[in-house]
DNA sequence: TTGTAAGCGTTATCAG
DNA sequence: CTGATAACGCTTACAA
């Protein structure tokens, strides 16, 4: 593990001409030369921490998400890592498992470890990113809001995404429709609720029965659907407020021997992977992967110094009804 | 952004003294009182930058893995972190697509960024970790091999895996079994299909034509089954050596209007959140958590000075057989 | 253009 | 038990 001074020294040069050399600051050809050959003979690598202590910022951004195991924040992240990579920025990726204090841990070490900047899909209402933004740290809100921050967001449109996944399943034909919507904390949750709320009550179906919350989770879904099919009047279809919700309770219909036909659904978000998509289901199609670009897009202006008010991107979700109603 | 120079002052004591508390070593309780209080007052937090260059080691470990859209590998990231973040280590996660180069850029930010070890499952057969071993970082192999470092490793059995999977194809009834299996510089892939030909041959039923390599992704799997099914002598039942492109198969079977039934298929890792589980595919059960929880148990040893020869784990699989051949 | 030297925030050594 | 003080490896005024 040479150091910048060994480089000098092998050089015949001093450091902060090693360093300026590696910074691309102005440097004579011949000097220059005679750097890269001795850097290259040592397998110089500069240190990080080094540069970073120095420097009070390092190459790297942190991508906060609440579910690594959600293909829909994996796709975001491969968005971000993208066009980090592109702008020279390393992305390291931290799973709070919709757990606050998790998620105030990485926030925390973000910040002692000087990264270049946070995109945050908040697990909790109440982060504080108040240390954060002292330090002058910009933060990006990616899929959930900012939470009385006055920060960069990007997101979907989840009430009307809401809205129009009832309004399909009403449309389709169906009246008692039931929501599965997530943890009760969870903005996207409310909001997707929300969306549903409004159709139903406009349409005079409104049941508080058929509201139920759970986990964002495979199990989640499962659980509620169960607890749907339990009721004495059972909805007839049900729109399900995240992608892997969709997946357990499309496991239960299935299970029981229903079809879509018995029971309709909608789903916020694509099924994740699904072999055989099941063609019965409504999808509100959801730009994950386009959220992450964009997130990375602003949140690099800001590391750049861009100093312009905070800004909410909104970007549109496409709906796909039905192909056909059925079990497959 | 309070210093230890600050709280210092605050507490009345010496930096040294915050340090000392701020790690546990012997102080007095009243200034170590003190020191506390001076510390939440001013919401202190350590600056782990520094704290790593001077310690030359900070307390995360690099989990860099090759398609972190790949359910797989995020189960496996999982089971990584519970063990890493009870032991007080925070796990980065790096995405290397599969790609070389971004391999070796994580695995030098990893040294630069003296991260205390490396959970690696390695995107190339020619991984250059003598950097990292050098400075004495460890690094543990985990599903994939350490190709010719001495490294503790942790994988499942891909070559008894391949074969049982085949052989259980001919249980079946199938006699014309074809492998799609990954990239054939991938070594997972290689052993995987060594077994599916290990059972092919000793059944007299080899042909080359039968084998397919493919991305390790969905639309490998699709374009291989495609091409199988292209033939004038179409198999009548098919091996696939990872679960993305088992998806992938699938979905080609069914568009086209086949089942299981027609076209035998047996997946090596269980298919990614199905929700229905196609009951007539033969499953090779990877324990994806598991090789995490294990890969970070050796890590965090080595890490600790365990010094022993390297060590290699393999972990059982199980194989699941259908429990009724069709399409659902 | 180049070198010298100070400093980023810790921790560890060494006296006291 | 506690306090100075010297590193850790790099960048960046400031001089030359």
């Amino acid at each position: 593990m040479s150091t910048i001074y060994e480089v000098a020294a092998l050089a015949g040069v001093s450091p902060a001409t090693v360093s300026r050399v590696l910074n691309g600051v102005n440097v004579s050809a011949e000097k220059s030369r005679l750097v890269r050959d001795a850097a290259g003979k040592l397998a110089f690598t500069p240190n990080r921490t080094a540069r970073s202590l120095r420097k009070q910022s390092s190459e790297v951004i942190a991508l906060v998400i609440p579910d690594i195991e959600n293909p829909f924040f994996t796709s975001m992240a491969r968005g971000v890592e993208d066009v980090a990579q592109a702008a020279g920025y390393s992305v390291v990726l931290c799973n709070t498992d919709e757990d606050p204090d998790k998620e105030a841990s990485y926030l925390s070490i973000a910040v002692s470890e000087n990264m270049a900047g946070i995109i945050l899909a908040a697990a909790s209402d109440h982060v504080d990113l108040a240390p954060l933004l002292r330090r002058g740290r910009p933060v990006v809100a990616v899929d959930r809001g900012p939470h009385g921050f006055d920060l960069d967001a990007v997101m979907v449109d989840n009430i009307a995404g809401g809205r129009e996944a009832t309004q399909a399943l009403y449309d389709q034909g169906f009246s008692r429709i039931a929501c599965i919507t997530g943890p009760s904390d969870v903005e996207t949750a409310q909001r997707r609720e929300h969306g549903w709320r409004q159709v139903v009550i406009a349409n005079g179906g409104h049941d508080e029965r058929y509201l139920k919350h759970a986990n964002f989770r495979v199990d989640g879904g499962r659980a509620a659907m169960d607890e749907l099919l339990a009721l004495e009047t059972p909805p007839d279809a049900v729109f399900v407020a995240n992608n892997l919700m969709s997946v357990g309770a499309l496991q239960v219909l299935f299970e029981r021997g229903l079809t879509t036909e018995n029971v309709g659904m909608a789903s916020f978000g694509d099924l994740p992977f699904s072999t055989l998509a099941p063609r019965g289901v409504t999808i509100i199609h959801l730009p994950a992967r386009h959220l992450g670009v964009t997130a990375a897009r602003l949140l690099i202006e800001r590391i750049n110094g861009d100093d312009q008010p905070a800004r909410t991107i909104v970007l549109r979700n496409e709906i796909s009804a039905p192909t056909s109603v059925g079990s497959a």
